[in-house]
DNA sequence: CATATGTCCTGAGAGC
DNA sequence: TGCTCTCAGGACATAT
């Protein structure tokens, strides 16, 4: 499930292979699956990215960038199953997207692979992006946020803390897996209301969180038991390795040693956490 | 306004 | 064995 660091490792790992190329064609991958819908249209996205240069790759929340000369910009959502390739991907028939951009006297290929086609592939212009990217529609990137806005922020809502940290307008980039990781650290138990945290508890989890993400970016990502997580090479990520408390239920806490992490259901999703080191 | 729930999608695994 | 059912969770639409 892509998140901020398995998103940036994307970016990170398709950059060379992709600044400052020609973009020589786009096109549907053959794939037996649904297709997934692009916006716009199939047609117009050709006209107006065939023979454009990509600029910049950079990534937004969960979001990857192609920058183009014009000033528009494909955003790229992987979602739950999405990659993007440079290389062999897991399998040819969940590819979705090809751009062929020009290298020398060849063609290389960037791919979108999607197992579950939630992902989605959009070609907008510069004011659409600002709105797509902008504060209004996304909060603050969980890696640039400072300690007062995460004051102000969880003081705003009611909600519990590991919902409202999975609210892209209070603080973008962090998803499922890593808001129990980042509570784990910081020890604060999963149910406590972000407007009743203490300052000290929010500076505490302030720091988790760039300490998770850091090192789960540094592990390029995690590749969970059902192993769709990829970098741009095809090869599994490492943090999984490093998991504390997700997908952990019944077994022992490695904090604190407690026999049972447990899970809980919150907002339709699993959260995992010791109930004896997170209070 | 804040918060909660339903929806999309595929493949893995459970249960009979 | 082979079928049906449930579950996983990104972002967004719709409901309360």
């Amino acid at each position: 499930m892509p998140e901020l660091p398995e998103v940036e490792t994307m970016v990170r790992g398709i950059r060379s292979a992709v600044e400052g190329k020609r973009i020589v064609e786009f096109r549907r991958a053959p794939c037996r699956c649904r297709t997934i819908s692009l916006k716009p249209g199939l047609a117009t996205i050709r006209r107006r990215c065939e023979g454009q240069t990509v600029v910049g790759v950079r990534r937004r929340a969960k979001k990857i960038i192609l920058e183009l000369a014009s000033g528009e910009a494909f955003v790229i959502e992987p979602r739950m199953t999405g990659l993007m390739l440079v290389a062999n991907p897991p399998d040819t028939a969940h590819l979705r997207f090809e751009w062929r951009l020009a290298e020398r006297n060849k063609t290389r290929s960037l791919w979108f692979w999607d197992q579950r086609g939630l992902g989605t592939v959009r070609l907008l212009d510069a004011g659409q992006l600002a709105d797509v990217l902008g504060d209004g529609r996304l909060g603050p990137d969980a890696l640039a946020i400072s300690g007062q806005e995460w004051q102000s922020r969880l003081k705003a809502t009611a909600r519990p803390v590991k919902v409202a940290l999975l609210d892209q307008k209070l603080v973008a980039g962090i998803g499922n897996l890593y808001a129990s990781e980042i509570l784990h650290l910081a020890q604060i138990n999963p149910r406590r209301r972000a407007n009743r945290l203490t300052a000290a508890e929010i500076a505490r989890m302030a720091r988790a969180v760039v300490a998770v993400l850091e090192e789960a970016i540094r592990c390029e990502g995690s590749t969970l038991s059902d192993g769709t997580y990829r970098n741009a090479l095809n090869e599994e990520g490492g943090y999984q390795n490093a998991h504390r408390v997700y997908d952990r239920a019944n077994q022992a806490c490695p904090t604190c040693g407690h026999p049972e992490i447990r899970r809980i259901v919150q907002a339709q999703r699993s959260t995992f956490f010791c109930p004896a080191c997170q209070k």
